[in-house]
DNA sequence: CTTAAATAGGATAAAAATGTCCGAAATAAC
DNA sequence: GTTATTTCGGACATTTTTATCCTATTTAAG
């Protein structure tokens, strides 16, 4: 469904959430172990939601990644989503049409549209919040 | 959501069955033109499609692919899809956990039960012969 | 039997996604 | 100021996916 870079960028976002929750900030280190992650390849990930003002990063020793308090509940995951896949997970027609809407449909263009659209439903409405507290709780896991 | 292997196996699916709709065989050449997909890859493919016996070959000139005409509405679109990309869409989590069940839930475990519940209903209950007929009369397409 | 047309399948190539390495820059602590 | 720590960013490597090429095999037609 996802890419493997959209996998490890929304766990890492949920893991920063959560520490963000209670004002602790992460290192890349700490990110990479914690959601199992390549530690290198989630280092590129997360430098673009740093540059799509997602997340903030700080340089240096005591450095890491952070999220603003207020904004935790804000963010959702299609905002992420579409920071590392783009929104061709949305706007894309399902057997890869480059033209594909009511006027010219591919094959299965209408059964798609629902799914589609419910996906993008839930991502719209899923924020960061939400999954980090879960996270917190010991109701959710970000690995194994 | 599918590779680009399933994309094009599901289109050519679709052309096929149109044309052994009417007891036209057609060629890899053809089918290619049709759905607009590079042919010697279509053609792996298509190999693909034969080994799962979702299609028929014939080799030889006047050869080509087909489908028997009282399969055509039994075969479903999550059988093609199982062929090409395994059932990764349905099994798999969607952060990629390798163990994701209601005891040991990955963040988002709940919310994409649903989509993944209601995208496997909808390949299973899609067949071929429904999507062939629209091709026929004109109201899908499976190129431009 | 010969020829042309077609699929089968192995080997190879190109492109994209995933993953690694290393030096530069920033920052806190001492 | 020096040092240790940490992100940034470019270059590179590996793996997977996508795509191509070429030969063998099969089959209908003449």
């Amino acid at each position: 469904m996802f890419s493997k870079a959209c996998e490890y960028g929304i766990k890492a976002s949920i893991y920063i959430a959560a520490n963000s929750y209670d004002g602790v900030r992460v290192s890349l280190k700490e990110i990479a172990k914690e959601i199992n992650s390549p530690e290198a390849f989630t280092a590129k990930i997360l430098q673009d939601l740093v540059r799509n003002k997602l997340i903030n990063s700080v340089k240096g020793a005591y450095g890491g990644f952070e999220i603003e308090k207020e904004k935790i509940s804000s963010i959702k995951l299609s905002q992420i989503v579409n920071a590392i896949d783009g929104d061709s997970i949305y706007q894309g027609c399902g057997l890869g049409l480059d033209v594909c809407d009511a006027n010219h449909p591919c094959p299965v263009h209408d059964q798609f549209k629902n799914i589609r659209n419910e996906l993008r439903y839930m991502l719209e409405h899923t924020n960061l919040e939400q999954l980090a507290l879960d996270i917190k709780s010991g109701a959710s896991f970000l690995k194994i």
